[in-house]
Formats: C-alpha cells, sequence, structure tokens
DNA sequence: CGAAAAATTGCATTTTATTGCAATGTTGAT
DNA sequence: ATCAACATTGCAATAAAATGCAATTTTTCG
C-alpha cells in the first residue's frame, strides 16, 4: 500500500471517530505500531491531528485556521533547512520580529523552548507562536489580506515604529546588488518598518531568489545583518555582501 | 481508554452536576483516587473547573463553553440559534465589532454575503471573517492570550477608543439586575471599551447566564440596545430590560 | 536499464509518561 | 483540639514515545 493512501485511511477513521488508538491503527493497517506513530506524527505537522499519549484526536478548530493545499507540501527541504539554520541564530530570552513570509513561518516551529517575546503581523505566524509557551506574543493591528492572513496599512507601520527589537526576520522575495524587494507595496511598507526596528536584520532567501528584483524596494543590502540562504552565490555577489557588511550563512556544506 | 476520553468525561460529569466528588469520579472511571485528582490538576490548569477538598466545581459557563462542550453539542446547539437570529439583525453595509467570545464567532459564518467591516481582537474570528469575500476585516493589536487566541492589555483598548461602528456584537458571562459581567479583567477591560465605540450593542447570552453576575463588571443594563437569548427570562427581568431600553430578541417561539 | 541516493519500515534501546500505592502532611467538621 | 478524610509527595511498575540502526523498498539519476 502507498504512503499516501494509508494516510489517508488513517486520516478518514480519525475524522470518523474523534479520536483513535495507536493499537487499533496498527491492527487495522497491519503495520508496527512505530509506523503508525510516525504516520501521526506527519499529520500533526499538517495541523490536521492532536497527538495524545496512545493515539490522537482530531484538530477541529486548527484545521479550520490552516489551509492545507498551501500547507500541505511540507518538508520542502530548502525552506526547513534555512528555517533550521535561522532558528540557531536567534539567542534565547530576545525579542523578535517576523514578517508574514512563509519561510519566516518555517522557522517558529524551530524555535520551541526558547523564551521569546514575539512579534508579528501575521495572523497563522501568531497562532504559531502561541504554542510555544514560553513565547509572549503581541500582534501588530491593521487591515487583514483575507488570503494571505497578514496585516498591513498605515496603522500597522505606525505600530511598529513604537517598538524596537533584538531580530528581525524578514523573508524575501527578491535580492540583488539593488537592495531587497518584494511584488507588493502593502507588505512593502510593514517591511521596511520592520528593518528599521530590529537591532539584526536576518534575512532569508533561497537561491533562486538570488540577483533578482522586485517591484517594490524594502532596503539596501547595507541595511541587511545576515543572510540565510541554501547554495553559495556567485563570488560577485559574496564580495558584495562583504562589502556591505551582511554575514552570509549557508545550509549546504 | 485515552486520557482525554477520560477528561471529556469528567468534564462532562462535572457540567451537568456542577460539582462531583473524587471518590464517585474514581469508582464511576475504574480508576484510582490519585489519577482523578491528577486529572482534575490537568483540568484545573485549563480554567474550566476549580477544585475543592474532595472534588472539584465548575469554574465558569463561558469557561465550560470555550473548550469542551463546544466540540460536543456542535450542530442545533442554543448558540447556533442565537447566532442565526443575531445575524439577521446586522444589517448590510455596516462596520461591525467582534469580541471574542464563541456565541459571536458562532454568528460570522451567518453573515456570509453581507458587505461588513468587522473589526475584532480575536485571532479565529479574523480568519472566519475573512473567508467571507464581501467583509474587510481589521484586527486590533496587542498582547496575545496564548490559550484562547484573542488580544488584550493597554494596546488594545487604546486601539479600541480611535474606532466608531454601527454594533458592538458582545458575547456575555452573566447578566443581572447589576449589569454585564466578565470573569477575567484581562477580556473585561476590552469589551467596556468595545461597549462605549458601538452604536448599537448586541448583547448575546443564553437564559442560564441570566440572573447571574461576575468578577469584573463589563457595562450597565442601559449601555446594552438588544439582547439576544434562547428562552423568555422572567417577568421580573424583561420588566427591567424595558425600563433600561433594551429590547429582547428571543430564539424559541 | 541499473547503480546510487533517499525513504520507509520494524526492531532494540533509551527516555519519558502514566498509574497505583504507601508514607507523610493538611484540612475541616464536630 | 481531635480525628477522620483528603491532599501531597516519592517511588516502583508498566506503557508508550523517541531515538538509533539495519534491512528493505522506492526514487532518482545518468
Amino acid at each position: 500500500m502507498l504512503i499516501e493512501e494509508r494516510l489517508e485511511k488513517e486520516m478518514k477513521i480519525i475524522e470518523e471517530n474523534k479520536t483513535v488508538t495507536i493499537e487499533s491503527l496498527a491492527e487495522f493497517l497491519s503495520v508496527s505500531k512505530d509506523t503508525i506513530r510516525r504516520d501521526l506524527i506527519k499529520l500533526e505537522k499538517k495541523n490536521v491531528i492532536r497527538r495524545i499519549h496512545g493515539g490522537a484526536v482530531l484538530a477541529s478548530k486548527e484545521a479550520l485556521i490552516f489551509n492545507y493545499s498551501e500547507r500541505a507540501n511540507q518538508g520542502n527541504s530548502i525552506k526547513e533547512k534555512i528555517a533550521e539554520k535561522t532558528a540557531k541564530l536567534v539567542k534565547d530570552h530576545s525579542s523578535v520580529i517576523f514578517d508574514s513570509s512563509t519561510t519566516v513561518e518555517a522557522v517558529i516551529p524551530k524555535l520551541n523552548g526558547k523564551n521569546l517575546k514575539g512579534i508579528t503581523n501575521s495572523l497563522t505566524h501568531a497562532i504559531l507562536l502561541a504554542k510555544n509557551e514560553r513565547t509572549s506574543v503581541s500582534v501588530f493591528p491593521g487591515k487583514l489580506n483575507n488570503e494571505q492572513l497578514f496585516l498591513y496599512g498605515a496603522e500597522t507601520v505606525d505600530k511598529i515604529r513604537q517598538y524596537h527589537v533584538d531580530y528581525t526576520l524578514l523573508g524575501v522575495f527578491a535580492i540583488s546588488e539593488n537592495g531587497l524587494f518584494i511584488h507588493t507595496e502593502e507588505e512593502g511598507l510593514v517591511k521596511r518598518a520592520m528593518v528599521q526596528r530590529g537591532n539584526k536584520i536576518i534575512a532569508l532567501a533561497d537561491h533562486t531568489k538570488i540577483g533578482t528584483t522586485g517591484y517594490f524596494k524594502v532596503c539596501s543590502l547595507d541595511e541587511i545583518d545576515i543572510l540565510v540562504t541554501d547554495k553559495m552565490p556567485e563570488l560577485k555577489f559574496v564580495e558584495l555582501l562583504a562589502q556591505n557588511n551582511v554575514d552570509l550563512v549557508i545550509t549546504d556544506e
């Protein structure tokens, strides 16, 4: 049986019964409990179930909140690797602004266990942050983008200006010698304000985004402190980063 | 049996009887009193019960609804009926403040199709509102309650004061001749500000909440305009509402 | 096609969680 | 104040979860 097929069967059973034991699933599907456990971990990562001692329950409310079609293809290893490295850069007991990108979102679960003050304009990020009980979360005000669930507008920008934090985590749409770019002004103005209010600016961008430009300029290269990416960029760009005092963190060794 | 299942059963029993002894729970569920004690500690941490010598009592009706019975009697509950009636009171093309109660949450899907400006301090409400494409949503800033995902604090209250809307939808914990009450100051201060900034205040309360009082006073009766509930209250209370110019809307006919 | 890389799976081992019991400390009704 | 009932704490037995490992299967390339 294909794994996907098995996961679907498991999901179906949990949906029908609201709860399930690992024992019963293992027996019903004729695989070991270990396999069931690993399956349930996968389902939990998609926020469709909640694991509990001895089994799992349906995560009805979570399911409502998170949009799975987008989130289903997790394990996007580039993003996960970047997230992993980034999480290590964030010291315990610090304050962090999280911008509303999906790369930044991937960082949040990796920060689990740290004592943080998290501030964000993304509703989904806020909910993920709230799962770490050691994190105190604040949310900026603003108009809500109904699709992507981030807050924006003058209110958001004004509020950001009242904060000052240790780190700003910035998801990047395009980065080049001309600076960092994003495709909408809406988000751009917010990101720009976030850059100005962070002590250490950490930009996250996979290699496909390096050397490209976009519509709205968020900031110039010298305004960021660290760039986390998956592959070593061209020498020319590496030198450019050095000239602008940007530390480069590469996930591939 | 899974622990979660046992906790649900315990909760159900407490819900029905308002109070319970450790002895009876231990016997009924065939586990030791020690286990019951530990379970009750868990439930107490979730703020749904209060432990007392020899047993436990229900913490508050509102807290109860937040967590457990919500899942159990989904469907045609009292809450749904109240939500249905409430939605009809909200005119198209109006602005609405939604407070963070689950009763108010139930109203949101029923507003689908209307052109609204929605403003809320609840992340889950905001996400539900965003599903209606004709609704523009704003979110108040503030500190996030990690359990129940609502925003609160001075920032929230300050921001509310900058708005003025056609309707405020208010979930109520207790209502009586003394006014409207909620069990935490955290939420109370926010609700109080919301009442002051709405043109028409619609309070939502099932019959069990009428004639009771709580810890923190949100406002007095004359500050609300409409009360939506499921059963006709005592004549005395109906008269009281009339004296305070509160319209009464009943779901049961 | 076919070899190398990656993923999957079950098993053994270590770590953590749950539970009941006993010893000791507290509470509260009379 | 007293004493029985209750609560708390530490402990040991058991069950489940996490981790590491090796065998097997599947996927990915040239």
